[in-house]
DNA sequence: ACTTCGTGTGAGATCGATCTCTCCGAGGGT
DNA sequence: ACCCTCGGAGAGATCGATCTCACACGAAGT
C-alpha cells in the first residue's frame, strides 16, 4: 500500500555515511574511492535497493538509453520480425526500444519523430512512409541524430540503409512468369510514395520491358498493404475482359489477400492464374499449391540496423553505408507455364 | 552539418526578454502573465522551434509519458494485433509506447519491469511470463505503478485484469470434439508455467471429465508456442500406437505447426485426425479445409487495458477490475464426426 | 495619505545523477 | 624541517523545465 518512492544516491550516500560524490564514484566506478568507503556504499545500495534514476542520468547526459522504431505498421509480419530481432539486438546493448508504427502515415510519422527527438533517443532505425516528403528526416540527420532507414531507402538522404534489392527481386519475379509463356502479367502494389513500391514497379516494368512486352497500366492495381485491400484489387483486376493470366504481388499481406479474392472468383492457382509474391511468409507452404516468392533475408534486416546504428551512436563517423541484400527466388507449385497462348 | 542543440527554455526567455520562469508561464498557460510578455514568448518559441524536453520534465514531475508493454512475444500474431492496439490508443493519450518482449523469460520479463520503473514510465501492460513467480510484478504494484494484465491473470494481483475465458473456451472446444464421437483426443500446450496454459489445461480435463473420460496423460504434449516446436509435439503425439483421433492446440502458431506435421505426416484433416485451435487466425481460412477454432475478440484486448491503465494513470482507485471476454466457437471444417468408434 | 489588493515578474530551489573543483592529509624526496 | 605528489573525499555546479516565494507597481478602498 506504501507507494513509497525509489531509492536515490541521496539515501545510500546517507546509510553509507559518504557524500553524493563518493557514493556515485563507487557505483559507476570511476576517480578515486578509498575500499572501505566503496564497499559500504555497495552494501547499501544492495540493501535499499538502489536501482538508478535514467531519466535523471539521461538529462544529466542528454540522452534516454532508447532506440526508436518506426515502422510502417507492426501488424505486417515483417515489420513484426524486424521489431523483435531489433528489440533483441537492442537490449543486447542495454537498450531500451521504443516502437511507434506510422500506419503509413506521414503526418503521424513526423509526430513520432518530433516525439523521439523530444525523448532525445539515442537513435532511430526509420521505414519511412514517403520517398517524397522527406525534409523531417532530413532535420534529424542533420541535427546528428544517428538513423538508419531500413527497407525503404532515400537515396538522397545522407544516412545509413539497410534494404533489400527491390527492383532485382521484382525483375526476377516477373521474368520467371515471362519464361512460363505469360504475357498479361497483373501487378498489385503499394502506394507509390513508399520507395519499395517505386522500386519494385521498376522491377517490373524493366522486365517486361527487356522481353519487348507492352506496360498496361490496367494491368497494374495499386492497393494498401492489407489484406482486405488487396482482395478487392485482386478482384478488379480480375474482372476485366481478357483477365491476366498471372499475377505479381509485392508484399506477403497482399500476396493473401489476391489467394483468398482468386479462391472466391472461383480462379485456380496456378491453372487459371500463375501467381508469385513478393516476401516470403508462413502462409506460402500451407496453401495447395505451395506459393512461390521472392524471400528477402528478413531476420538479418533488423540486426544490421541496429548494428550500424551503435556504430554511429558510439561515435562512427564516416560516410553513411548503404547495404542493400540480395533477394532470392523460391520455386513452389503457383507459377505455371501458360498455355492459353 | 552543425549539430546544434535543441532550444532550451532559457534561450526562449532570452530572446522574449523575459525569465525563464516567465516564459515557463506562457508557454504552460498557468498563473500571472502579461499579455504582451506571453505573445512574444509564443512568437519566439515558435521562431526557435521550442519544442521542450521531455527528460527534464519527466525528471520534474517523475514521470514521462510512456507506456511499457510487455508482452511474451512481439512476433506472435496474438501480441503483435494487441500491440498495434495499445500503440494506437496510448498514443491518442498522448504517451509512447515501449514494447520490450519478454520472450517468455522470467529472467528477462524482470529486467524489463526494472528497466521500465527506473525510466518511470506511467504505467505498465504487462502479458506475464509465469504464475508462480510473480513477486516483481506484486512490487511493482505495491509501488504504485498502474499496472494492468493482458491475457494471463493472476488471480491474487491486486491489479486490473483484461483476459479471456481460457478456461470455457478450451472446454467448449474439447465438447465440440466429444460430441463429434471422439474419444482419443490429444492436446498441444504451452510451458505450464503460462496461466493461458493452465487454464487452456483445465477446460480439457473438465470436459473430459464431464463426459467420464478418462485423461490419458500420453495425450498431452508441452510445447513452446512456436510453429518448429509444435511440429515436434505434433510428430511425438501420432507416432503413438492407438493415435489420437482429434487434437486440440492452445494457441495459434501451434494450431499451425499441427497442421504442417500432419500434412508431413500424410495424415488428412478431417479424415484421419480433427482438428481445433486455440485463437482464430488469417491463416484458419487458407487451407483446405478451413480450420475450426476458438476466437477471442482479440482487436478488444488492447483498448480496453489501455483505457484501465489511463485510468488508474488518472488517479482512479478503486478496487482492481478484472474484465474477461467470452469466447466464440468458429465452425469451419476442420472437424468431423468420429467414426472409428 | 496609507493600507490592501490584484497582477505581473524574476530569483532561486527542486528533481536525481554525475562532474568539476577544491581541499585534506599521509608519505616520499631533498 | 619543508615541499610535493597523490589517494581520497566533499561542496557545489550542471542538465532543462517548472514551481515557490518574494517583490514591485498601479489601482482601489478607508
Amino acid at each position: 500500500m506504501t507507494p513509497r518512492k525509489p531509492t536515490t544516491v541521496k539515501d545510500v550516500a546517507a546509510a553509507a555515511n559518504v557524500s553524493r560524490a563518493t557514493a556515485a564514484r563507487a557505483l559507476n566506478g570511476y576517480g578515486y574511492v578509498g575500499d572501505a568507503a566503496a564497499e559500504r556504499v555497495l552494501e547499501a545500495a544492495a540493501r535499499l535497493g538502489y536501482r538508478g534514476n535514467r531519466v535523471a542520468q539521461a538529462l544529466r547526459q542528454g540522452q534516454l538509453p532508447i532506440i526508436g522504431f518506426v515502422p510502417g505498421d507492426i501488424q505486417n509480419p515483417f515489420f513484426a520480425r524486424v521489431a523483435h530481432d531489433i528489440d533483441v539486438a537492442a537490449r543486447g546493448s542495454q537498450h531500451s526500444l521504443l516502437i511507434a508504427s506510422s500506419e503509413e502515415d506521414l503526418t503521424q510519422e513526423r509526430a513520432l519523430l518530433d516525439n523521439l527527438r523530444a525523448l532525445n533517443v539515442r537513435g532511430v532505425i526509420v521505414a519511412p512512409a514517403s520517398v517524397d516528403d522527406n525534409a523531417h528526416l532530413a532535420q534529424l540527420v542533420h541535427e546528428g541524430t544517428p538513423v538508419v532507414l531500413i527497407d525503404r531507402v532515400l537515396a538522397d538522404m545522407p544516412c545509413d540503409s539497410v534494404a533489400v534489392d527491390n527492383e532485382g527481386g521484382a525483375r526476377e519475379a516477373v521474368e520467371l512468369l515471362i519464361t512460363h509463356g505469360h504475357r498479361r502479367i497483373a501487378l498489385i502494389q503499394d502506394d507509390s510514395r513508399i520507395v519499395t513500391a517505386r522500386d519494385r514497379l521498376a522491377g517490373y516494368m524493366n522486365a517486361l520491358q527487356a522481353h519487348d512486352l507492352p506496360i498496361n497500366q490496367r494491368l497494374i492495381a495499386v492497393s494498401n498493404s492489407t489484406v482486405q485491400h488487396a482482395i478487392d484489387a485482386t478482384i478488379r483486376l480480375f474482372s476485366q475482359p481478357d483477365r491476366p493470366t498471372a499475377l505479381f504481388t509485392v508484399d506477403s499481406l497482399m500476396t493473401t489477400g489476391a489467394l483468398l479474392a482468386l479462391r472466391s472468383m472461383g480462379l485456380n492457382v496456378p491453372r487459371d492464374v500463375s501467381l508469385i509474391g513478393f516476401d516470403d511468409f508462413d502462409l506460402a507452404t500451407f496453401t495447395d499449391p505451395q506459393i512461390t516468392v521472392i524471400a528477402q533475408p528478413v531476420g538479418k534486416i533488423g540486426p544490421l540496423a541496429v548494428r550500424m546504428l551503435l556504430d554511429r551512436i558510439h561515435g562512427f563517423d564516416e560516410a553513411p553505408r548503404h547495404v542493400r541484400f540480395p533477394t532470392r527466388l523460391i520455386l513452389r507449385g503457383s507459377v505455371s507455364q501458360n498455355i492459353a497462348r
